[in-house]
DNA sequence: GTTTAAATTAAACGTATGTTTAATTTTGTC
DNA sequence: GACAAAATTAAACATACGTTTAATTTAAAC
C-alpha cells in the first residue's frame, strides 16, 4: 500500500527531467505525459498551459536554499571566511543534486523568448546573490578580506559550478570517469570542486 | 554598386542571431529565411536541412581564436603570468564579441538532444582548453605558479564569462546600466570583467 | 443510493513545423 | 542568341505541436 501517485507531481518530475535534456521547446507535451503516465490533457487541466507547467516548476524548489544560506548571515559563532566556505559548499551541493533544474533555468534566463520567465528566476537568483554579497562585504567592512569586485567574484563562483555542470562528457574527459558513470554523484568529484572554490574564493579574498 | 550579398551568409548571420535569442528550438527556418531575406527553400538548398544550417554556423568562426591563442605558446617574451593574463584577455574579448554564438553552443552543450553537434563543439572547446592548460603547467613546472587544479581553473575563467553572458538584465541591474544599453558594448565594463579574471586567476596561481 | 464535483479520457481542432517538389528565373559559357 | 547549370521561387506535403472539447469515470458528501 504505498502512497497513491499523485499525477501533479508526477507530470512536474517528468517535466523537470525532460526539460533537462532535450530543452523547453525540444519537450512535447506528449512526451512529457507519456513519461508521467497520464493523459495528454492533465497538463492543461493543472497548468493551464505548457508555460504554467514551467512556472510550477521553479516555484516548487525556489525558496528552499534560500532559508539554509540566510542562516548563515546570522551565525555568529562562525568567521567571514568561515561562512564564505559554508556558503560556497552549501550552493554547489545544491546545484549539483538539482543539475537538470539548474540547466533549465540557465538556458531560459540566456534567451530573449519567453521573458515572463526572467522575473520569477531573477527574483530566486538575486535572493541568493543578495545573501553572499552581504556575507562578503561584512568581511570587507570587518578588514579581514580584499576590497574585491563583490559582483563579479559570486558570478565567479556560479560560474565555476555552472560550467562543471554544462557538459557531462567534458567533465569525463577531464577528470577521468568511464563512459557509463555519472560524475555528478561522485563524491570524489564534488569534492574535488568544492576544495576548489573555496581555494579560489580564499586566494582572492584574504590579505596578503 | 555594393558586393553582392551572399545569400549563404545572410542565412548564417540571420540563423546565428536567431538562435541566440530564441535557441535552436524556438526557431523556425521561415524565421531565419524572413530575416535574412531569402526564399524558404534555400536553407535546405544550401545546408541540406536545419541541423546541417547549425553545424555550419559552427564550424565557421572554429578556429579563429585558437590560432591567435596558440602563437603565446612559442611567444618567449613573455612570462608565465602574462601568458595567462593575454590568454584570459583574449578569450573574454573574443565571448564578449560573439556572444550570441557562445550561448548558443553553451545550451548546445548542456542538453542531450541533438548528440552529434556535441562532437564538433567539444573540438573547439578542448582545443583552447588544452592550450591554456599547457600555458598553466609550464607555469607550475617553472616553479613560479602553485601546484593548482589546472582543469577547475580553466573553468572557473570560462565559467565567469559565461556567468557574465548570460543574464543582460542581471548584469544590468548588478552593474547599474540603464534599461537601453547594451552592457557587452561597453569599454568600460569588458574591463572590468577583464580585470577581475587577471586578479583572480593572479592570486589563485601565485605563490605566497 | 443518489447527487455533485473533480478527475480522467479519447478524439478532434487549428496551426506551425521541417522538408520536398516542380516550375521558373538567373547566370555563365561557347 | 543558344544552351546548360545554378539559383530562386510559390506551392504543397506530411507530420508534430499545444490546446480544446465533450463524454465518461471516479470520488466524496449527504
Amino acid at each position: 500500500m504505498r502512497a497513491k501517485p499523485d499525477k501533479k507531481e508526477m507530470i512536474l518530475d517528468a517535466a523537470e527531467q525532460l526539460f533537462a535534456q532535450k530543452g523547453y521547446e525540444g519537450s512535447s507535451v506528449r512526451d512529457i505525459c507519456q513519461l508521467a503516465n497520464v493523459n495528454l490533457a492533465m497538463v492543461n487541466y493543472y497548468f493551464g498551459n505548457k508555460e504554467g507547467l514551467f512556472e510550477k516548476l521553479i516555484e516548487r524548489k525556489a525558496s528552499f536554499l534560500r532559508e539554509r544560506l540566510r542562516k548563515l548571515l546570522d551565525d555568529s559563532s562562525m568567521s567571514h571566511i568561515e561562512k564564505v566556505d559554508a556558503f560556497a559548499d552549501g550552493y554547489t551541493d545544491r546545484l549539483f543534486e538539482r543539475r537538470g533544474l539548474t540547466l533549465t533555468i540557465m538556458r531560459e534566463m540566456s534567451m530573449q523568448q519567453r521573458c515572463h520567465f526572467h522575473e520569477t528566476m531573477a527574483e530566486v537568483f538575486l535572493g541568493n546573490v543578495s545573501i553572499m554579497r552581504q556575507i562578503i562585504r561584512s568581511g570587507i567592512e570587518a578588514g579581514q578580506f580584499r576590497d574585491v569586485d563583490v559582483e563579479l567574484l559570486i558570478a565567479s563562483m556560479i560560474g565555476t559550478i555552472n560550467q562543471v555542470l554544462i557538459n557531462e562528457n567534458m567533465v569525463r574527459k577531464l577528470a577521468g570517469f568511464p563512459e557509463d558513470v555519472n560524475p555528478y554523484d561522485d563524491e570524489k568529484f564534488r569534492h574535488r570542486v568544492k576544495s576548489h572554490i573555496r581555494q579560489l574564493l580564499r586566494s582572492y579574498l584574504q590579505k596578503l
